[in-house]
RNA sequence: CGGGGCGUAGCGCAGUCCGGUUAAGCGCGCUUGGUUUGGGACCAAGAGGUCCUCGGUUCAAAUCCGAGCGCCCCGACCA
């Protein structure tokens, strides 16, 4: 990518609304835009952390053997009544009257929908236990939004629901995805503490919540439930089991508020000149900075060393703006990224300089030794997130 | 929803108390030209404003009064 025709607006200073560290840095590194409160836009380098968050998520989830699936966020509210959860969820859930006048509920989450899916899917022993999910944006009115993405009224969630024969098989599925989201939350490199938790509306008889490390008070990222009965009972999902008796399945369900790991990471990965990218989110992994685009031998080295990452798969971005190299150094250093490769007074020696987000380490490399080098460093680093 | 604060150019602010040549200003950013080129360069010339909105008071309102809207922070709730 070339940023020079890329969509990044940087800024020197935070609006004046932003007070936690992930809000100003989000909005100066210009990877969010508030458009109301609560409710944002990812601009493009946001979005690329965003999916790559994502992507993690996913990917662990499918290890795990969960199953992927995309429900509405558009529901008849009627659903909501068979579980009493529209009086519950009361206000927090975006409500309106559609033309036919039937009330309708923009999800705040999802295991309604899902049981109903179940109910009428879901028959025998024999097609249990399973789990699926989907990573969607839910709505929920909350009472106060706040810190940017942290606690949005619109937001990425992946949301997951197990179902099982009985209550040990509830047990096992519950443990699958808490070492999953151990593994996810590494991956992002998210340090975080495990705690049993109140179930809240989502109700159920246990629950634990996944807390990202960080000066920000607020999530929690993650939070597992076991459901028990509860839903399947009031929407009646049964199956027949081998005995030919029918039973209503246990449930548990998962979420992951994927773009607030997005906040939680920059709350726990940042230092006074901007985010400290962990590898397996940053945007871009290398950031090519010329020092000086008037000098045509700068140029063609950087253009080269360019083109040689790209053939190689490695997500860069080449800083081939008309600006100064002060300039260049300081939005490398604030938008993250975990590598920078300066190629400017070195050259003449036919060398470079890679330089390293999180220790600021400048190591200087012959020209041709560059790509090896970033791979056995790329290497190592993912290799401490798995 | 209770408590607190704020709303003036894209961002950060001054001006508001004490109404009037400060007849809308500063820094950053933006545009053009030139000089620069290793940590947010310099010089010059520019562009950019419903002073949140509506109403009221007044000869005169960014400034005073009223209502409304929006945003932020603390609390209860949540991924």
């Amino acid at each position: 990518m070339r940023w020079s025709k890329y969509f990044i607006l940087t800024q020197k200073e935070a609006p004046k609304e932003a007070e936690t560290i992930s809000h100003k840095l989000l909005i100066r590194a210009g990877l969010i835009d508030k458009l109301s409160a609560g409710v944002y836009t990812y601009l493009p380098l946001g979005l690329r952390v965003l999916k790559k968050v994502e992507n993690i998520v996913r990917e662990e989830m499918d290890k795990a053997g969960a199953i992927e699936l995309l429900m509405p966020s558009l529901q008849p509210a009627s659903l909501w009544k068979e579980t009493a959860r529209l009086e519950k969820m009361g206000k927090d859930m975006i409500r309106f009257i559609d033309r036919h006048n039937r009330e309708m509920i923009f999800g705040p989450t999802h295991e309604e929908v899902i049981t109903d899916i179940i109910r009428r899917y879901i028959k025998s022993w024999k097609q249990l236990p399973i789990i699926l999910y989907q990573i969607q944006t839910k709505f929920r009115d909350e009472i106060r939004p706040r810190f940017a993405i942290i606690r949005a009224r619109e937001f990425l969630m992946k949301d997951a629901y197990s179902f099982d024969l009985d209550e040990d098989g509830l047990d096992k599925s519950y443990n699958l995805m808490k070492e999953t989201y151990k593994k996810i939350f590494k991956k992002c490199g998210l340090k975080f503490n495990i705690k049993e938790a109140e179930s809240g509306v989502i109700g159920g008889k246990f629950s634990e919540e996944f807390v990202a490390e960080g000066e920000c008070s607020e999530l929690e990222v993650g939070h597992i439930f076991k459901l028990g009965l509860e839903y399947s009972k009031s929407m009646k999902a049964y199956f027949v089991d081998k005995d030919n008796q029918e039973k209503p399945v246990y449930m548990g369900c998962y979420g992951i508020g994927v773009s607030r790991i997005v906040a939680a990471v920059i709350e726990g990965n940042y230092d006074e000149n901007g985010i400290v990218w962990p590898l397996s989110i940053a945007p871009f992994l290398v950031d090519i900075i010329p020092t000086n685009i008037g000098d045509s031998n700068i140029v063609n080295i950087s253009e080269k060393v360019y083109n040689q990452l790209k053939m190689n798969n490695i997500s860069v971005i080449i800083d081939d703006r008309e600006e100064s190299a002060g300039v260049k150094f300081k939005d490398a250093d604030l938008c993250g990224f975990p590598l920078q490769i300066i190629i400017g007074r070195k050259v003449k020696d036919n060398k470079l300089e890679v330089k390293k987000r999180k220790t600021g380490e400048i190591v200087e490399i012959a020209i041709d030794k560059v790509l090896e080098y970033l791979i056995s460093f790329i290497e190592l680093e993912m290799k401490e997130l798995n």
